[in-house]
DNA sequence: GTTCTAGAAC
DNA sequence: GTTCTAGAAC
């Protein structure tokens, strides 16, 4: 019987999957990409964006122009392009000179076209609240943008994690990123960050 | 990626 | 009894 499941408007009339009709969920940054209200900036290689889902008080994400759908495409070809993602991103850090940023990519990301994460370092943000959350920016699961570059320019393609690596590091313990505190559940985690913020720009 | 929620963990 | 997490979503 009774099968809706929305007690605030979400989800009631529509027979459909939650996504829009026009796009499965994990196309979503392309919509964002062309949404006047999620774009920052952008030039003609590239395009700026703020997280839906903010993961820390500051998190924008760089994608190309150019349909490359993961890192797995990437070649030598690219190295031009990631270096001029590397140089948007970092001077978006610098301009607030008080905080530390978080630049680089998903090894296994969910969400199609390549995208450069550039997040603040105090994870302070409602949206930050899953274990898989926390490991998938504080773990190695997390590659550097200049780790990416440089492993491009050495290999010429960056190698894939396996699924047992990917699991490891996801299932990793939740590890303070700033000190040696060890938390055992996500709200113990979220009040702990709160003691290592500091007052910023 | 998120939402929702059953049942594990406390 | 309440908090918290892990897995389904047709």
């Amino acid at each position: 019987m009774g099968t809706k499941r929305s007690h605030d408007g979400s989800n009631v009339s529509d027979p459909e999957t939650p996504e829009k009709k026009s796009g499965h969920w994990a196309f979503g940054l392309l919509t964002s990409m062309k949404d006047p209200k999620s774009l920052v900036e952008e030039d003609t290689k590239i395009v700026v964006i703020k997280d839906k889902y903010p993961k820390a008080e500051l998190h924008y994400l760089i994608l190309p122009k150019d349909d490359i759908s993961s890192l797995k495409q990437l070649r030598k070809c690219h190295l031009e392009l990631l270096k001029h993602m590397d140089q948007v991103a970092e001077r978006i850090a610098s301009k607030h000179p008080k905080r530390k940023f978080r630049l680089g990519y998903h090894a296994v990301a969910s969400m199609s076209r390549l995208h450069l994460h550039v997040i603040s370092d105090d994870f302070n943000s409602s949206c930050l609240k899953t274990k898989k959350h926390w490991n998938s920016f504080t773990t190695e699961f997390f590659i550097q943008s200049k780790k990416v570059i440089a492993d491009l320019q050495e290999f010429g393609k960056i190698s894939p994690l396996s699924k047992d690596e990917s699991k490891k590091l996801m299932d990793s313990p939740l590890c303070c990123h700033k000190c040696s505190f060890l938390a055992t559940n996500m709200p113990k985690l979220k009040t702990h960050l709160l003691t290592h913020l500091k007052e910023v720009d």
